[in-house]
Parts: C-alpha cells; structure tokens; sequence
DNA sequence: GTGGTCTAGACCACC
DNA sequence: GTGGTCTAGACCACG
C-alpha cells in the first residue's frame, strides 16, 4: 500500500488517505480481506502523527469499506464490485482538467505541460523502486 | 458566472471559489476586463460569510488573476503569473504529482496516463476555441 | 522578536507587522528555520484578535518569507522570491517612487538623495554582517 | 503643488494628500499664505473622488496646518518653522531604510538597486517637466 | 454602492 | 498545544 501525501493540494491529510484507500479498493489493487498497514506504521511512514491515519481508517471504516479486528489490525471488507476502466479513466480525466486549468493560469505551453506529465510519472516510478525494490 | 459549492468535498469554500474562478477565466467564459460578481452580492447568494469571498479574491489577486480596486469592485486582468519560469514549473509538478498518485491507485497504466493528459489538454484547447472564435 | 503596532501611523495592525517581521528578517535578527511567535500569543501580547495576526502571517508566507506547517507553527524560511527579475524590479521600483515623492516634497536635491540611498544601503550592510559575524 | 498617490503602499489615499503637504509645508516648499488647489481640481488631476480630498483638507485644517476661506480656498496658515536640513533628511532616510529591507527580500544587488534609485528619480523629473515645461 | 480591516468567538485538522 | 477556516457584525476609505 503506497500512500503519498500532497501538502498543496488544500485537502486534509486524513481525506488524502481515505480517498487512494478507496481508489486503491475501487481497481481492485487491495483485494477483500487483504491487510492493510498498521495505524503507527503507516503514520511513521508519511511522517505524520498516528491520530490522523487513525481518524482516516475510522472513516473507511464508517463507509465499511474496510474493518478491524482489535489487536489484529485492519482487512479490506468484502462485496466491493471494483470501477470499470471507463469509470477509473473519468476520474482520472477530471483531476487532470484540474492541473491543466493551473498550467494555463501559469502560461505554461503544450510541450512544457508534456515533458512535466512524463517527467513526475517516472520520478514516481523510481521513487517506488527504490522503496520496493524486490516487490511489485 | 455561475459559482457552486460542495461541502462533502473536504475542500475548503473560500478554495472551490477561487478554483471554479480559475476554471472560469482559463476556459474563456470570463475574459479579461470582466468585472466579477461583487464580494457581498456573491457571499448573499451563495449563503456564505462575505470574509469568506473575500479571502478568495484576495488568494486570487495575489496569484495575478484579478485586480481590485477599493470602492470600484474586482475585474479579471491580462497578465498572469509573474513568477520565474522554474517557480512555475514547480508548481505544475506538484499539482501533476497528485494526479499520478491517484492514477496509480487507480490502477492506470503509463500510455492511458499519457493518453488522457493529451486528451483533456485537447479538449480544453478546443473548448477554448470555441468560446473565442475571433482571438487566440 | 519585539513587535510594536503604532495606532497613529494610519497603516493596518497586519501590514505593520508584515513589516516589522520583513525588518527583523532582512535585520539578522530572526534567522533561517527560527520559529516565529505562534500566532495566538502574539495577538494575545499585542492585544489584538488572532485573525489580524494570522493574516499578517499569511502575507508573509506568500511572500515566501516564512513557511507555516498547521499543528506545528510558522519558521523563517530561506529561499525568497520565486518572482521573475522583472517583476521584483518592478516592486522595488514601486517603493522607491513612494521615497522620490517625499524627497521632492522635502525639498532634498538629488544629490542629497543619492547619498542617503548609498549610506543606508551600507549601513544596513554593516549591521547584518555585525548581526552574523560567521556568516554570510 | 504636486501630489503623487501611490496604491502599492498600503497607505490611504487621503493620508497620502496630508503627508506631503505636511512635508512640502515643513520644507518650505509652500510658504504662509499661498494658496493651495482647490478640492475639485486637485481631485481631477489625481483622478479620485473629490471627498477624498475634502477629507485631506479639513484633516490638514484640523491639525492648523491650513485654513479654508469659505469660497475662497485654502491657504497655509502662519507660524511654520520649515525643518532643518537634517532633520528633512532623517525622515528621507526612514523611507529609504524600507526600500532597502524590500530590496533584500527580492535578492537585489547593490547595483540594480542603486540603479534603480536612478532611475526613478531621472523618471520623476521627467513626469514633472513634461506636466508643467514652463514652470519648476 | 464598492472593497478593506478588525473583532469576538466558534469549530476543525493536526501534533 | 499549533494553525486554518468560517460566521456575524462592525467601522473605515473610496466613488
């Protein structure tokens, strides 16, 4: 499970945690009864206090997507149907409205706008091999 | 101009206001010397606080959006962003990064990322377009 | 860091204290990662209401003169300006006009004018580096 | 008499109008007994609203700096020292303290600023002859 | 009428 | 404890 925060996006941490918990759930990439990681070391992980991954697992909670067993952790609960291409592809497509709406504003061209879509997916990619190395 | 807000977003009021403003000028429906809605009038329909429109116009003015004039009211200006060109880039990235966590979630590959950031780029270009057939 | 509002000079509580953070910060006498007075304690000593200050704390941070992190409180930072060359001229140039109406005014020729420029400008030199002996 | 207004100060508009004739009074720029423009014209040449400068007036009235004559005008009243030389330049030398804290926060060298202290006051000079090329 | 600022007091997110 | 946001209502500066 890779959570990654973004501190200029106006949105709570807490929210942030909730809604790639939810994407991740939604295309299939936690599967039911799948663990998730642990309140504390999650928070050690992102570097924020433990209260906060803490108050997003009880909103997942409260939208029974996911459940917990006390003293065993927390499982992804059963009965998700996961989004169809289409609909995961529209989610997408609105969040990137989003930043070209801000590289407009910025006046920033197409090839500009290109290079910095490529650019950060491959920085993302070699973030996640050099924590992950021998998994996914 | 037609402003709405959401409040199970977890986005902050004053921020969807300063957003849809943003989305409304980079799509052309505001062009430049457009006079905005007056803080009050605006905070009376969408039933909200005036300080609150009014924290909105400021983050809008100090992004070089919209220019104010006491007593006279706000109007969209021309020239935007004055920031140095790596400033700017930087801010994209940010923006762009949040997309690709979410699509990594999503479980979206490389070229379909790829292909929706060309995609909606675009469309918005031809949506532009068409709102001003006779400039740009 | 010893802050004063003066009630008389017909400048806002918040812009005053904008700028005496700006002094202190240009001064040496606040340095880089130094934590800045939370924002309610220096309300409380200045006898004002939060917000005033946590407006003045706003300007600054978008001035990039100091980075706040909620639940933690605000730091000096040290890169300033992200602003094109132009744009910063342009500042400058808009405070400097403010100085050349009160010389006319003065009746202070231009000689005169010049050599008040150099001598605060070494003055101000002078007291940074007796502020940081090691540094700089 | 020559008013100048400066938005980016931060300072009122009509507290602007008081500060320099105070100035202009206390260098001997204006002597007793000369007149100053009238509200109307001098609201014209700024191009503000004339009850800005009423404001300015009767709050010079107020402080016995002038004194207006129904129908007549206004004129500076008696019993003015103009400042000594020093003490016009201690004044200049505070503003002139301002722009230099702004200079360092926008990374300006000594160069670019004392070029741009040159500058300026070359374009002032320049806007006053253009304005009046028969007279000072 | 416009925008700008301040106050008092509240609730939320985070450490 | 920290900062962030919002409300309600007030007064000022300006046109």
């Amino acid at each position: 499970m890779r959570i990654e925060l973004n501190y200029k996006s106006g949105q709570s941490p807490y929210l942030q945690i909730v809604e790639q918990i939810k994407y991740a759930v939604a295309a299939g990439s936690i599967e039911s009864h799948d663990p998730l990681p642990s309140i504390r070391s999650l928070a050690q992980e992102l570097r924020i206090n433990h209260n906060t991954v803490a108050k997003a697992y009880t909103e997942l909670e409260r939208s029974g997507i996911i459940a917990t067993r006390a003293g065993k952790g927390c499982y992804v609960t059963d009965n998700h149907s996961p989004l169809k291409k289409s609909a995961r592809r529209q989610i997408l497509s609105d969040a990137v409205d989003g930043v070209i709406v801000e590289a407009f504003h910025l006046k920033i061209d197409h090839n500009t706008y290109l290079q910095v879509c490529e650019e950060r997916w491959s920085a993302f990619e070699k973030r996640r091999k050099e924590k992950r190395p021998t998994k996914n």
